[in-house]
DNA sequence: CTTATATGTGTAAACGGTTACATATCAGGA
DNA sequence: TCCTGATATGTAACCGTTTACACATATAAG
């Protein structure tokens, strides 16, 4: 018996007592049954192996194990078919509520659910989500390394399919404009790292003067760096570079990445948080939830100069 | 109907169109709650944080996502009592299998269970498990940095509850001891990063003559060589490193980290594979799978010189 | 016509909990 | 004595599947 009717306090006992006897543990499955909930969300990310998300990851997990939940876990390599099927499983386990940092654009996977989604690292103003302001984000970077004195910059554009990096893109891009400094976008398709070699290559073959780059996350960064290096380029004399993210090898690296730090293990709590509320039914007040973003000065910029 | 009885083409047809327009899918827990069987398994990590896992957590996925098993995944921090409650909840929510690559030394934790269990990155001679040769790693860590000439080496000791990093250490010694090369050991009681710095300070002041590390990853590694980078010390010529595990950042440090590889995604995919054939009861030959390591030859070792 | 086989329908128990409700006992207060 | 509240016990329905089995019908083979 728990919680309703009246106990004497020695029954209670005894209850007690012989369920640590016999070992019992309540069955979550013919509780979740009955019950049509269990304590079980689904976690839907891109990749755990792309350095961004352990951190995202753990956020949520710490803060959701508070309450007692559990993690259904996949990855879903933004593949539209997999986090379908992952979605499926997460509603035939009777998840009580699901954190996705991906999405088909149109996020009709996520229509019909009668459970509440939070979208993490994503933007949606039809469902709850919690994200960093990438925006700004871009906005920072183009204006640090103009400040810094990069005269022929470089922009990468990420992958068009992934939100935030066509935010940090679009803001940048608004930045640059706005000043009298050239600058040239190239397009990337891809955040893995054997494909980032190839940009770098590439981006130093068809622009060799180019004296900044504002990459689209660190892992591009850390390939321009190499490549640079590689090249026999001063960092950050002839070249300043700077990421996006602020993934934990980031600062490890020699010169150590100047970024734009977004905040993940507390975007996983907040997102976390948010979903427990919508889980509890309380009266939400804020919707969407933008974390602010930094700019962390490390070694591939040069030290602000104000004669420019 | 599925599988038993006569089912006619048509009929079968009607059935999946109308499951189709009312667009039902089974309900998993009810399933479960009848066949005491889920399509669950619980994966217990260190912590998804430590660069070291996301590969091999991604390895047991992607191998038992293809048997349609799905993934109740948590942190233990190695916390006796977090890895217990894992365990718990795993059993309450009928997981059919457990890999688990955390472990209370004596593994009481896991005695009572009637499912299949594999540890992972762990040794064990009472229960299926699926690890690198560690021991094998340290000797031939130990090989390297003798044959490429340090002479007064730093052998540093990992975290003592940390099974692996025992025998990497153990490996280590045996070689050095076998050699006439001066060495001392260090110990270490973490492996994470903020704690390294501490070591890699307290390395080049105690032993300032040190021109060999052998450290006990490449976390550990990774904070040696900033250390020394920022003493002025030139690499590899005035000190060699040498790393353990091989995660994906080692390749990108400056000058990129020489270490032994563990095969993360392999051991991952490996245990799941085994973990499979025990839950279809096959009859398992090899219950303890011993993955190889390998030296790979980066930028803070020499070039390998037969004069010594 | 009988029988075997193919197909379809219907009923009910079981899984392990939760919840509702009915009932029984016993104390103390009116 | 009667009533009320505290405590304890018992019964049954329900959650959504799986499995077993009984029964009905049609068709083809002997």
């Amino acid at each position: 018996m728990n919680e309703t009717g009246y106990v004497h306090a020695d029954t209670r006992k005894r209850v007690t007592e012989a369920m640590k006897q016999l070992n019992y543990s309540p069955n979550e499955v013919a509780r979740s049954l009955y019950k049509k909930k269990s304590k079980l969300i689904g976690l839907l990310l891109p990749d755990i192996t792309n350095p961004f998300f352990p951190q995202l990851a753990r956020g949520v997990e710490d803060e959701l194990q508070k309450g007692g939940y559990r993690i259904l876990f996949g990855n879903s390599d933004e593949n539209d078919e997999k986090e379908l099927d992952y979605l499926n499983t997460f509603i035939q386990n009777n998840v009580v509520g699901i954190i996705s940092a991906t999405t088909n654009k149109s996020k009709t996977n996520y229509a019909n659910l009668s459970i509440p989604v939070i979208f993490l690292d994503r933007t949606s103003s039809d469902y709850p989500s919690v994200y960093a302001d990438g925006k700004e984000g871009g906005r920072i970077a183009a204006n640090e390394i103009v400040k810094r004195g990069s005269k022929r910059i470089t922009l990468l554009k990420g992958p068009a399919h992934i939100e935030p990096a066509q935010d940090r893109f679009q803001g940048a891009l608004e930045e640059l404009s706005r000043s009298d400094i050239d600058f040239h976008v190239m397009s990337t398709t891809s955040f893995a790292f054997e494909d980032a070699e190839k940009w770098a290559k590439e981006l130093f073959s068809m622009y060799p003067d180019t004296d900044g780059v504002l990459a689209s996350n660190d892992i591009v960064a850390t390939a321009i760096l190499h490549e640079a290096l590689r090249l026999g380029k001063k960092i950050p004399e002839d070249i300043q570079i700077i990421g996006f993210d602020d993934i934990p090898q980031s600062s490890l690296l020699f010169p150590s990445l100047s970024t734009i730090r977004q905040p993940a293990y507390e975007m996983g709590k907040e997102a976390a948080k948010l979903l427990i509320k919508h889980m509890d039914k309380e009266h939400i007040h804020q919707q969407q939830i933008q974390l602010p973003v930094t700019f962390i000065e490390r070694h591939t910029t040069r030290k602000v100069d104000n004669n420019g």
